[in-house]
RNA sequence: GGCCCCAUCGUCUAGCCUGGUCAGGACGUCAGGUUUUCAUCCUGAAAACAGGGGUUCAAAUCCCCUUGGGGUCACCA
């Protein structure tokens, strides 16, 4: 039998040596000594927050909750290109309406501050030189001048002769004149990480177990680029380090990165922190979860049904040209999402949920995002799978952190959503859809009074998996009495013709009756709809139900059909009725 | 391709570390039933230890190999 898993370390000690403290730089060591567990998220600010770095989030900060821990927030933003500051206020709300909250970071609604900061490390870069400085004097680290291209051309030639590519050290071999001259004409250049040679390095992962990696792997990395911004490595590594952060919990694309980390916190005289890397989360096809997947799915439309000019919406084009040259010329090319939701409007393709926002925007409540998330990757053993946020904080603990990467199921999701909505009461849920409504879609609280808002909610609250779905099912509320387009499918068919009386019989005879009626309310209609189809109908309720649902909504689904009309209002119920009526033969011909 | 990681129903997973229950739950699927539409809801069913070798009285569980999947190889993070 293969070995399925690697004896995995039991809980590891969660404080230092304290001896490795006296290896840190008394000038630049931080006034804290304490041992709490200290975790931090540290986001790149580009684009928003997807599922899985929201998932990475709440595991470090149910880890640090659950153990009179801190929880750190801070902003990967050194690479100037890509990072924005919308952005990073954009994962800020994520994580709030996630309601994941954090002790430090970025000052937002009540959370963040702290006196390890400033928590952008934009902000930073006077630190990170002061240690550059250091490790460059030790001589651990280098000066190199290639350009950049002439490093593709390195690796293309490398990857021509199947051969690995490794960075060839030259930097390391300029005469120190030639440097000086160099730095002189202020050539552009990098700072490299001088690998020790032959030595090897072992990760203590508390999820994968030890991984251990020779450093011939690993060639002497970029820690300073040109434009004098830390990479990635280095930040990580300083400010780990100056934030006292005692566990690195982040996504398994790291594993690889993590000797490099730990080579530099060596040569740096830095603790090590604690390490957990839990698997990625891959969309259903076994791809992983992206961004792209958008971009992907609009491509693909686009493409399959030749469509060659920005389609309209709402009679405009969705983007200028340019931008659709642009974005048609190159797989790389993405649309920005406000462009990405208008286009997929216009083709009326639904964009699959990516990022947090999006799971928002299609009325999902965070509570059950959280408990869906935090079982992906994660379980409390046993049977159990239903639980909020308080019993999540209380039970996490790495050693159940499973290793596979897990697909994303929107099935379950949707399952776990309707059971969150069935379990709220009504003014719960009355006042969840009105939020909802308030931020995506006011029209339908222009059109409704409160009470036939509350109406909307109560008839629509069991039948609902999300938000989102009394919206989807009831847009026709909000649609004028003349735009109704009326459906002409196999059930539309079924209600309406047929044998007299068939629907349209029931309709016009239905009429007068709903026009003689005073007060208008989801009683006095029944009432009068049931005597109606016990008198004319064999008591047969659908028979008048759902002509009746049609002619008001266009087709066979809406709530229960009384909540329905009542919501509607006399007016637009008798206006809807006769304008059906009236297009009786225009829909299905002589035959009725 | 090099390196690293992973492997239980279609999916998420429990069970593995501390070998010995008809391998448990949930989602989905299928078959019935309730319901004025849709959605709910109720009942039931099918469904997995990737393959091969060891170790052992006994292997989903410990060891090795094979196969498959994923990650990563930037002046992105």
């Amino acid at each position: 039998m293969p070995p399925r898993r690697r004896p995995r370390p039991r809980r590891r000690p969660s404080s230092f040596d304290s001896d490795d403290r006296t290896r840190y730089p008394a000038c630049l060591m931080s006034e804290k000594t304490t041992m709490t567990i200290r975790t931090r998220f540290a986001p790149s600010p580009s684009g928003h927050l997807h599922v899985g770095g929201a998932r990475t989030a709440l595991f470090c900060w149910a880890f640090a909750r659950g153990r009179d821990g801190r929880f750190i927030v801070r902003i990967e933003d050194t690479d100037q290109k890509r990072s924005s500051d919308a952005a990073s206020l954009g994962f800020l709300a994520d994580l709030k309406w996630l309601g994941i909250d954090w002790d430090e970071g970025p000052e937002f609604e009540g959370c963040g501050g702290g006196d390890a900061g400033p928590y952008f490390q934009a902000q930073r870069l006077d630190i990170y030189d002061r240690h550059m400085e250091r490790l460059l004097a030790e001589g651990g680290a280098y000066r190199a001048f290639e350009t950049p291209e002439e490093l593709d051309a390195a690796r293309a030639a490398a990857r021509a002769a199947k051969q690995p590519y490794r960075y060839d050290r030259a930097g390391l071999r300029l005469p120190p004149e030639t440097i000086a001259s160099y730095l002189a004409e202020g050539r552009p250049h990098v700072v490299r990480f001088r690998v020790p040679d032959e030595e090897s390095v072992t990760v203590h992962d508390h999820v994968l177990g030890d991984i251990t990696v020779s450093t011939d792997e690993l060639d002497d990395f970029v820690i300073r680029k040109a434009d004098g911004y830390p990479t990635y490595h280095f930040a990580v590594v300083v400010d780990d380090e100056l934030m006292d952060i005692t566990h690195v919990i982040r996504a398994q694309e790291h594993v690889n990165n993590t000797p490099r980390h730990i080579l530099l916190q060596r040569a740096l005289g830095f603790r090590v922190p604690e390490y957990a890397h839990i698997s990625v989360i891959s969309n259903p096809d076994g791809s992983k979860m992206s961004k792209r997947d958008k971009d992907r799915v609009l491509r693909a439309t686009v493409t399959e049904r030749g469509i060659d000019a920005p389609p309209e919406l709402d009679g405009a084009p969705v983007v200028d040209a340019d931008t659709w040259t642009w974005w048609r010329s190159s797989k790389d090319h993405q649309l920005d999402l406000e462009a990405a939701v208008r286009l997929a409007a216009a083709l009326r393709v639904e964009l699959p949920e990516i990022n947090v926002d999006d799971f928002r925007r299609a009325g999902y409540l965070p509570g059950t995002l959280v408990n869906y998330l935090a079982l992906l990757g994660w379980s409390p053993g046993g049977d159990v799978e239903k639980f909020d946020r308080a019993f999540f904080t209380q039970r996490f603990d790495l050693d159940r952190v499973v290793k596979s990467a897990a697909k994303f199921d929107r099935d379950k999701l949707l399952a776990f959503s309707l059971d969150t909505i069935q379990a709220l009461t009504p003014a719960e849920f009355c006042t969840h859809l009105r939020a909802h409504c308030e931020r995506y879609h006011p029209e339908f609280l222009a059109r409704l009074t409160d009470a036939q808002f509350e109406l909307l909610a109560s008839s629509n609250h069991e039948r609902s998996k999300t938000l989102e779905d009394p919206i989807r099912t009831c847009r026709f509320l909000v649609q004028a009495d003349d735009e109704i387009e009326y459906e002409t499918s196999k059930p539309v068919r079924k209600a309406m013709t047929g044998s007299a009386p068939n629907g349209f019989d029931h309709l016009a005879a239905v009429l007068p009756v709903l026009d003689a009626i005073d007060a208008w309310t989801v009683e006095t209609i029944e009432a009068q709809i049931a005597a109606y189809a016990r008198d004319h109908a064999d008591d047969k309720l659908g028979k008048v139900a759902q002509p009746l649902r049609i002619a008001v909504s266009g087709g066979t689904v809406s709530p229960p059909i009384f909540d329905t009309l009542a919501m509607l209002g006399k007016a637009s119920v008798l206006a809807r009725v006769r304008r059906c009526l009236a297009q009786r033969e225009s829909l299905f011909g002589a035959a009725v």
